[in-house]
DNA sequence: AGGAGGTCGGGGAACGTTCCCCGAGTCTGA
DNA sequence: TCAGACTCGGGGAACGTTCCCCGACCTCCT
């Protein structure tokens, strides 16, 4: 009942193992007939290698972990964010003969175990995703000392490569689109302040508002719909006279939408909204949502890329990726 | 510069390398100061045992394997699904100590990858999610002898056990619902029929339908929001009149959503829209889903579960979760 | 024809654990 | 006080591979 090994399917073809071992591995310097005899063998057992005893022996795993910040509210279950991101990440390591291993990094006790997961040899390296900036997490791990890279800047430099989109560049166009449009009051719904996406979309709201005198309109969200709903009725507390807002993405943007409807403001003849991200979602809100595109899958793409790279050469330059902005009908 | 391994903890210690592994396994049999002095040593070396070591005399990996079909098209990668499905099912399995290999069985070559990476002993069990009818997989890991279990009822039966909410109670009701309110024709919007969700939820709208004499009124979608658009369209072309449709998951009705919006349709007034499953977004539709309701995350945990029974007592029966009716605006 | 060089197969050590088995040490009870 | 039983630690084999090194055979050149 036990699975064939190595010696088995040595004995079975009448060859030494080395043999068996370098007609698995596919190296050059074996003879056609042999190469022959033992493939037999092989499929006639249904013979497979220990992975086990394979990772011992040669010190790698073949294995990356893409390990994510799970906050334990459980909030934001249904991020599309994770879902493109993982599964984009999934596709080109498994593209690359890399598999995946996933880990959630939520609780203290979690966030121990992935330290030791990792010292323990099981990956080879790893990807780390939504990190924010309070997090001790992507610090702790940097200094395993094995490769790793992260999906979006971190708010401490130098730690690892990473690959981000142009959030201060995004942001900017958006303000400056409703701007364009003659808008006089913009507010915008920021998102979590400890992380940089959420930073740098806020700066350069502001930055781009001060330059025309205007005053800043802030609420905080922390990029779920509800807290877009949330902040959008504060907002709306706060100067009821505003005539558009940014939100930092479009969940919360299409949280904000509710609340304008359920205020009985139109968007956008009354209230102009933008969002960020430009998730397939935003093709599907009443009006459709005028955003500006991160191009996620690209990102998480290039991450792999950069992680691959660093794994081979020891060494790989961040990235930044472009946006662009996405004009429908909600501003 | 290389990991410390038992041997050195034990040098360190001055105790032997068995005393060290049953320390670290935490064997009651060892008295209380070695067990101080070897945990000193452990943490002063920052030893963390070799995983594939272990993995290779325990014959077992404390890893499960959540193998996800993986549409080549790279369509609805932003499946709320996925998101809700992979998170709920980490974190179940996270919490009972183990580690989590995400596995996209896309291309024919990778389905070949699978097969071999469940072989290899890589993983202790593992978990199927969103299978088509059609899919050969899940036959070809039953035949590995390996625990797996089902995230959702397969089209053949037997072949291991799963999860699934009772889609067929769920649908009724929905359509029931429709005919409560005196809609006179009543259309559908079906999923892929080779998934048994779709059909179970086609199968229960035909038999809610007959028994009143009306006539089915049937589009073909794919669970994802472009396709409920398109189907929607077709259902307005097939029959003016409708005055309601069951969309088989709420990404569809949001595309239906859309449709009936541009055909200038009012919902509910003119045309009921009701979903099924749930998810965050159908909140923040205007008007707001009425939609039924399936428990992901509760189905996600259960499924996991199920394969822990499976692992520790070798069977485990399927489980059948109650649906229930969410009333909003839409219908 | 003989030797040198190159090609290819075989034996065995090593990877870092766990676990079995044995032996030594300790404690208790008669 | 001594024997027996029990507790706890140590040595070593085993898990299934890879890879190094050596040896044998073949070929080709001189």
């Amino acid at each position: 009942m036990r699975r064939p090994t190595l010696h088995a399917v040595a004995a079975r073809a009448g060859v030494s193992k080395s043999s068996v071992s370098r007609v698995i591995n596919g190296e050059p310097t074996v003879a056609p007939e042999i190469r022959q005899i033992v493939m037999a063998a092989v499929t006639e057992l249904g013979y497979v290698p220990n992975g086990a005893a394979r990772n011992l022996v040669t010190q790698k795993t073949n294995t990356i972990a893409i390990i994510v910040s799970d906050p334990p509210e459980g909030l934001a279950s249904d991020d599309p964010m994770f879902a493109m991101v993982v599964r984009a990440a999934s596709r080109a390591l498994e593209a690359a003969g890399k598999q995946v291993s996933l880990v959630l990094a939520g609780s203290d006790e979690s966030r121990r175990r992935v330290e030791q997961y990792l010292a323990a040899g099981h990956v080879d390296g790893a990807m780390l995703v939504s990190m924010d900036g309070a997090d001790p997490l992507p610090a702790v791990l940097a200094r395993t000392g094995l490769p790793i890279v992260s999906h979006g800047r971190l708010a401490t430099p130098g730690l690892m490569p990473w690959v981000d989109n142009d959030n201060l560049g995004g942001a900017t166009k958006a303000v400056q689109h409703l701007l364009d449009q003659g808008r006089q009051r913009i507010a915008t719904i920021s998102g979590p302040l400890d992380m940089t996406a959420a930073q740098d979309r806020l700066t350069a709201y502001r930055e781009t508002l001060k330059d025309t005198g205007r005053r800043s309109i802030v609420a905080l969200g922390d990029f779920t719909r509800i807290s877009g709903a949330d902040a959008m009725r504060q907002l709306l507390a706060d100067d009821p006279q505003l005539d558009a807002v940014f939100a930092a993405n479009d969940l919360m943007a299409i949280g904000a939408l509710r609340t304008l409807r359920e205020a009985g403001r139109r968007v956008p003849e009354d209230v102009a909204v933008i969002g960020f991200d430009d998730i397939e979602a935003a093709l599907y809100t009443a009006p459709a949502l005028t955003t500006v595109r991160s191009p996620m899958g690209e990102q998480a793409a290039q991450t792999t890329r950069l992680l691959l790279d660093l794994i081979a050469h020891g060494s790989a330059d961040s990235v930044t990726l472009p946006t662009e902005i996405v004009v429908r009908e909600s501003a």
